[in-house]
DNA sequence: AATGAATGAGCCTTCATTCAT
DNA sequence: TATGAATGAAGGCTCATTCAT
């Protein structure tokens, strides 16, 4: 039964996120995710050998979600107007933001900074490359289009991705409120555009 | 004895610096410092009673040196150039964001992170917010003297923090190259000064 | 049903002699035997409950077929030269004990040994003492005809046989040549008969 | 402190070959060896990293003293009478025959066969070679001194110490009567020396 | 003060055995 | 019957912490 492993795997993903999310990763046992997911310690083990290995189906599976998404956001730059796209873009940002205290940031981090010598692919980078990279391009799009004025496309999405990463980082641990986040992105955004308060 | 025992306790502090810049936080073990420090087990038990007690005071030494660089930066606000002192503030944020691998950024995320229902003080919110503080003002009084071009010193200070945050996160997990550093720094000093290539 | 039954039980034994002839009979587990029979986890245990189940059933299958050939020979006795008949006899031992590393022996005795206070039969005395039986009776058969010269053939049969076994058990653990087994058997029969080199 | 390590790790080897004795090589865990030296499992740990290292070091515990006592016997070979050394031979081989369900011959048997392909030395071998060779030793000597009539002494040493240790096994598995030992080391002794009943 | 051996709690992992399908 | 997912007991190992010296 492929369909039924599937189904356990999903709820172990589910939960395991949740404990991810919570409480990062190095310090996450195989005896809390196993709590977490109701299954027993045997149990578990058929599907997954280790933390890593379930923490890097979580990340694959965040990774298939975002990619789909940013395709989609792509697919609307002709259609769509860059301004509007943009905003649907900084309130998913900001919405990752706020989740503050329990996003995957800081147990993504962990983990980067865990393997950072094998060589292994955390992730992370190509997290922030595709979303620097959309960004740009609606940027670029919104040049074009005369609703941006930017000079530089490339620049900005960067700097931006930089700034919202440490807006991340913040918000998962010392915690930021959410006017400060509305605040920083409108000072963003008023580096190409008009922005009302 | 007092005497003796600081000695002890600065060579402590020192060996696990290195191993949180080695290590983060979590995965650190006492055995860990025991090893680096050369001292025994019982013995470093005597000055302190966990890592965490340990890592606090790692905090409070970088803390103290900090406040002390600050505190050195705004008393020559008067005395040196608004740009002389921008530089400076940049180099030394360049200079820890490129220790990369080896900063203690991650380690002190984790901590936080870790600590972050406890309503402990991790510290790293009071380092975000002063080093923020500082480069604000020197914002401000390079508008004062006409060197700088910037409407809202505490936004831009903000700004620039939150991306040098994210670069210092990015430069310890996934790395960063010296280059893109200078780009992203000098892309944020034309925001309100004139720089050469 | 009852058929279909034994042909699976046949296989199971087939492979878990194998098994057992590979591993021992400790460290061997119904994982093993599951994997090597090519059946379920649940299918075996519709068949057996245990290791020890299984293996019970190999040696008496084993010793089942070694009965037969113990039965043949003995009824071969008048018809057949006494010599040959030894031959025959020690030609079997050699192979067993040539089987070395993949050979029962070492399962049979790790197996004695595991339930030597439980009062379990585990066979190895049952067979040794039969093949020393059916050496002794050719001995004696030999004596008679003219064959032999060997005044105690119990005395002998016994020895050979304890020496025999020796072998096979160094056979099974640290190894031994073709040739040094062929010695000490040439060795062994030079005591009542003429051998050449 | 090395002595108080030494008295330690003794009483450990002392504990540990008791157990060996009585449960083999494969069925003995750290518990198992924990519970009968009386230490913590964290303590045993300090000393020995897994049973098989523990089973080595009384291997070589054992070796020590069979070479001492080896040596000995070599050494007495002028001055004793052949014959004197040959029963005191066999009565050590006798006696550790007859150690039976107690000795470690099984446990060396398992371990030498769990590690035949590793190429690991379980000592066996040399066990059983250094035997033979004094045993031979000693009947070449007679031979020479005219209390043996022995043609080929490495054959006859060789011959028996193969049957000793099919002794050994038998009697660590099934049992075997001491009455039965001695029949079969004074049939062994005929062969080359007059022996009364 | 200093040492490092000793302790035991806790997590990891495997495996015999059961059970719903 | 047959399957293989699920369970939990048991053993391996590490580490914070204590304690005799």
């Amino acid at each position: 039964m492929s369909e039924r492993a599937d189904v356990k795997r999903q709820l172990i993903l589910d939960k395991a996120t949740e404990v991810f999310a919570a409480k990062g990763y190095r310090s996450v046992t195989m005896k809390d995710i196993v709590e977490a997911s109701g299954i027993s310690r045997g149990g578990l083990y058929i599907y997954y050998d280790s933390t890593e290995e379930i923490f890097l189906d979580v990340l694959k599976s965040i990774d298939a979600w975002e990619d789909e998404a940013n395709k989609n956001m792509v697919a609307k730059l002709k259609e769509a107007g860059s301004a509007e796209l943009l905003l649907w873009f900084l309130k998913e940002q900001k919405k990752e933001i706020l989740k503050g205290k329990n996003n995957l940031s800081i147990a993504m981090y962990e983990y980067a900074f865990a393997c950072r010598q094998d060589g292994k692919n955390s992730g992370a980078k190509h997290k922030f490359e595709t979303a620097a990279l959309v960004l740009e391009k609606i940027l670029a799009r919104g040049n074009e289009n005369g609703e941006f004025d930017c000079e530089d496309p490339k620049a900005v999405a960067s700097n931006m991705m930089y700034a919202i990463e440490g807006m991340k980082v913040m918000a998962g641990t010392v915690g930021i409120s959410e006017k400060k986040v509305d605040k920083e992105l409108v000072y963003m955004m008023r580096q190409f555009m008009e922005v009302e308060d």
